[in-house]
RNA sequence: GGCUCUAUCGUCUAACGGUUAGGACGGAUCCUUCUCAAGGAUCAAAUCAGGGUUCGAUUCCCUGUAGAGUCACCA
């Protein structure tokens, strides 16, 4: 028997802009796809006229653009109307569904004729590829309303048809659609569509443990992206939650994903999005940039006086995310690049070394410097630490010249900053100092 | 509340019914140039509870407990 090719789709809605949670469930469709030489469509479901928006569409576009995820086909759920209604037609037709003449829901008093779905009331069992085989009564369903009126579909009747239409074999969503199941089945076999196969995923939890979402806090891909994540570092994260393939490996490029990727191991239950974690593994991702691509990214988030390429080491060694840039420059981390520091002649010395002492060593490290012929880092170092291992304790030297250089506490080391400012600028700031 | 699902370190997780219950993030301690960062090393930290089944349960079954999802003319 021949296999059926494996099709997948993603199905947002366009209410709001995409965040972590919604963005698994698309990274899971597209790794399944991809992994079964599959296709992959992305399909916008905008029949709520009320709460659909094209910023959002477009948000959802831009965040899967930016994390790879290409889909192979796309559609626009509003532009299968016609085609809803024909099946909507043809359901009233067999008896399948019926007109209701209702009031309004709103209170307004208008007498509306919706679409409702004549429920058998029969017992709906599926075998989900993740939970098992869950079987619901659809009695207490009632006859759902599938469509506002015979123009406008609901969410239940448009899916079914799409899927349908569009040759879905797999629907991998949320675990908050298991309860949907039963009613979309329902209306396949009224339809006469094959029932696809079903996997739920556990939900991606935020840090109260409740369902990520757009109230909760959960950030936007976009929003992520503004902040200076990674998106190899995203798809990495967030294709963890709720699956690993059981080795010890934690990085993972998109094509070692797809390659291992099995729905077999997807987890039953539902787990938190790890902040900490993406940080770290952003970090990862930043030391493996290529020199070119980490100082175009560095030098975005970095004012114009300070976009030099000697920051470079010093700041990405720094950085978990690239925003965090902008806090170091507000906390003028990198000042001592462009200033020499008005330093607080108090904290010059090392804990209690006389001040005679402390300008002692200032003048030795002078000499020192002075004698050096190519003045880079390795010889730099070599010889001041040379001379401060000649004394009871290195801070005594190492900590005067690098306060001295930087005017602050907390700062790279004195070789790397001597380095960076150059001979001149070293040695005119040590001997202010003094 | 009804229905559905879930339960291993704080978090993400590994463990054909037999392991000193492993790894990662985070934390602590130490080392590595005074400090910061990076790097290295070490440590602490878990099988929800109670019953079964079994020679043996994290693993299988039942009950309890806890948590989650869902109950629209939204998707």
């Amino acid at each position: 028997m021949e296999q059926k090719k494996v099709v997948t789709r993603f199905a947002p809605s366009p209410t709001g802009k995409l965040h972590s949670g919604a963005y698994r469930t698309a990274i899971f469709s597209y790794l399944f796809a991809r992994k079964n030489n599959g296709k992959f469509i992305l399909r916008i479901e905008d029949t709520d006229k009320e709460r659909s928006t094209k910023e959002n569409e477009g948000n959802i576009l831009e965040s899967l653009n930016w994390l790879g995820l290409e889909y192979d086909e796309f559609f626009r759920q509003s532009e299968n109307v016609n085609r809803h209604k024909e099946i909507l037609e043809k359901m009233i037709g067999d008896g399948h569904a019926y007109i209701s003449k209702e009031e309004a829901k709103d209170g307004s008093g208008i007498i509306k004729e919706i679409v409702r779905f004549k429920n058998p009331n029969e017992d709906v069992s599926f075998v989900d590829e993740i939970k098992g085989l869950i079987t619901m009564h659809t009695a207490d369903l009632g006859d759902f309303v599938i469509a506002k009126n015979i123009n406008e579909p609901l969410f239940h009747l448009a899916v079914v048809v799409d899927d349908f239409d569009e040759g879905v074999t797999h629907i991998i969503r949320g675990e908050d659609h298991v309860s949907n199941t039963p009613r979309q089945i329902l209306i396949q076999r009224a339809i006469g569509a094959p029932t696809p196969i079903y996997a739920h995923l556990p939900l991606v939890l935020g840090d109260d443990k409740q369902k990520l979402s757009k109230r909760k806090g959960a950030l936007a891909i976009t929003e992520y992206r503004e902040q200076g994540y990674l998106p190899e570092a995203l798809l990495n994260m967030v294709s963890m939650v709720g699956w690993n393939p059981g080795t010890e490996q934690e990085l993972f490029s998109k094509e070692e994903l797809i390659k291992e990727f099995d729905l077999a191991k997807v987890h039953k239950s539902p787990a938190v999005f790890n902040q900490e974690k993406l940080n770290w593994l952003n970090k990862e991702y930043i030391k493996k940039l290529n020199t070119e691509v980490l100082k175009n990214k560095i030098f975005e988030f970095l004012p114009i006086e300070l976009q030099n390429e000697k920051l470079i080491p010093i700041i990405s060694d720094r950085i978990t995310k690239f925003s965090d840039i902008k806090e170091m420059v507000a906390n003028k981390e990198l000042d001592f690049f462009i200033n020499a520091p008005a330093i607080d002649i108090s904290k010059i010395n090392y804990k209690d070394t006389a001040p005679e002492k402390t300008k002692e060593y200032l003048e030795n490290v002078i000499k020192i410097l002075e004698s050096i012929p190519d003045f880079n880092l390795e010889n730099i170092k070599n010889t001041i630490m040379e001379y401060a291992n000649t004394l009871p304790s290195r801070g005594e030297v190492l900590h005067p010249m690098r306060f001295t250089l930087s005017g602050l506490e907390k700062s790279p080391d004195p070789f790397t900053i001597a380095s960076i400012l150059g001979k001149n600028e070293t040695i005119s700031r040590l001997q202010k100092a003094i």
